[in-house]
DNA sequence: AAGTAAGATGTAACCGCTTTCATTTGTCCT
DNA sequence: AGGACAAATGAAAGCGGTTACATCTTACTT
């Protein structure tokens, strides 16, 4: 592979004009520079990134620290940070956290091991003190999908208060007023955010919250089926159930079913997320809409805007969640 | 950040001395090596890992290029090979091509011009020319799910035909004889692979192909909705179809569901890939399980054992698919 | 005890680029 | 034409490591 030496010879210039050149950086005559370019086209020159990061100390790497790679929020999520982020010429390179306080430290070190140039990270685990200390060393965070205190402009979150409200509202205007809500692990800050809606749109309507009718699980396909289950065995009736998100969902509808229970007209059901298998249920569950890719979107710009100097970007810190309506919902049979 | 000279000054040794201490190369007495290790600790030193590539010309970097980043396939694909490669202290990095040739091969410079020590590639769209050119320079390469003639064991990939056969015959034993076949891209070799497992079936057991019964789609829900709707328009009798992937069959059964065909008792259903939708679609689809987070692995573990020397590694080339037996296919009514 | 080979460590030249600062070249004005 | 100032370019010192080679220790041999 050809070096910027090799093109600067062949030019009969010095290898920082040809820097110059690459970078766009200083001035150059502009005959000298089409010499320049036509040279790096004859070698086929491409600069060494490496070489490059390791002079400008910058390396062009943007880390992403999720708790999985797959899956459709992270997968989403780091879709539309790979995209805006190579449209800018930068790399993402990611690590997996698993939502395990050790595990995302280890993948914490590891990306800033590699010099990202900033980090991206949704990590649970991590105590808020934890990353306020990082902030004031190593590469610059940006935190999705939690609201760290005093670092509200480096967070970028779903308001998910609204959106449990959101849920909740559109059962209350069909009629229902015993409405079940499955969990996620109230550890969790979108968890407890969703079930705080969920209270408010209740109290706004005067109805009140049924704590037997509230189970917290764990955001899993399996649990939403136990946890249906254990509703079920609680024999408080109910004619709407709002899961935290969309797999608790499925699986709470694979419960009522075999129980022979009709959806929606015997329960009606309401996922939160829009991922794709919310789609393919039967019937196609109403769900509260996550615009994940959007807001990886907009991670890559706030890093790009802080870190990289581009201008023009506006970054919106926190995105609103909205109803999408399917079949699994409908008005109470009562 | 401190560097090797200040931990080699701290000791009071060269940094040769430190370089080989953190690379467990060359020969150290065990005594330096303690004090090494000890400058390291206090002074909290980690290598920077950019000057060591550029050093060394090696960046522990391996590239990925997929056509997606999220998905069923490909997020489990690099969950797999990031695992694999993080347990040794590999990057990951990623870049993706939509299966459209020139962004594939952006990415591919993209990922060269980084200086991945290898690159494991899953495109469709790059000819194997191409392929073999690039053999000659640049770092190895991996290709996933195509074999590449002459480069078989630098593919990792499925037996795809198997599977299709797999599907089929499993219909044929239920004693279904009018079988349609809904199949992806047949310029894609994953597509007519599968559809050449069908027809092997087919004649063996003496069952005659009807051509009416397959329709070249798109792999996309959408496109096996339509395909499906375009099989019944053709008024040919069929008791069961096979999907060359789940996201046709997720559309197909949406299709025969408005149509108020029942599922199985009217239509045997089958997919493929075994992708997490299958188990949410009702009824669970039948399908040919697709193990490709192990197949991530394996091409990991290929980068570890022919790049980075690693041994005792043991590498598939050819993964067999297995069938996925669920609630959508059934016995002929017939 | 001298000779020798293996072991331990140091020296210094890179790796390929960026960037500061000095120098050269060019332009405009009087 | 000479001077002043801006534009263009070059020289060279890093960036933080690796590594070939040289040198100095040690431990054995005989």
């Amino acid at each position: 592979m050809a070096t910027i030496y090799e093109v600067s010879k062949l030019v009969g210039v010095s290898v920082a004009t040809v820097s110059r050149v690459i970078n766009g950086s200083g001035r150059v005559r502009e005959e000298t520079r089409q010499k320049v370019l036509a040279a790096m086209q004859t070698l086929d020159y491409q600069p060494n990134l490496i070489a490059q990061s390791l002079a400008s100390r910058r390396s062009n790497c943007v880390g992403v620290l999720v708790p999985e790679v797959h899956g459709p929020v992270f997968g989403a999520m780091l879709s539309g940070i790979e995209a805006e982020l190579r449209d800018a010429g930068k790399f993402t390179i990611f690590a997996t956290g698993h939502n395990v306080e050790a595990k995302e430290r280890e993948a914490f070190r590891f990306l800033v091991s590699r010099k990202c140039d900033a980090l991206v990270m949704h990590v649970e685990a991590l105590a808020d003190a934890f990353i306020h200390q990082q902030t004031h060393q190593g590469p610059p965070l940006l935190i999705m999908n939690r609201v760290v205190a005093g670092l509200e402009d480096r967070c970028i979150s779903l308001d998910n208060e609204h959106g449990g409200y959101a849920a909740t509202n559109m059962l209350l205007d069909m009629r229902h007023r015993h409405i079940a809500y499955i969990s996620g692990p109230l550890a969790w800050g979108d968890a407890s955010a969703r079930l705080d809606g969920h209270r408010r749109a209740l109290k706004e309507y005067g109805v009140e919250l049924d704590e037997r009718l509230v189970i917290e699980s764990n955001f899993h396909e399996v649990g939403g089926s136990e946890a249906m289950a254990e509703l079920l065995r609680r024999n408080v009736s109910f004619s709407a159930v709002v899961c935290a998100n969309d797999e608790m969902a499925a699986g709470a509808m694979d419960t009522l079913r075999a129980r022979g229970l009709r959806i929606p007209d015997d329960v009606s059901l309401v996922g939160f997320d829009n991922a794709p298998l919310s789609r393919y249920l039967y019937p196609k569950l109403s769900t509260v809409n996550y615009p994940i890719t959007d807001m990886g979107r907009m991670a890559a710009q706030w890093v790009l805007e802080n870190v990289y100097g581009h201008t023009g970007m506006k970054v919106q810190h926190v995105f609103e969640p909205k109803l999408v309506i399917r079949a699994s919902a409908g008005p109470s049979p009562a």
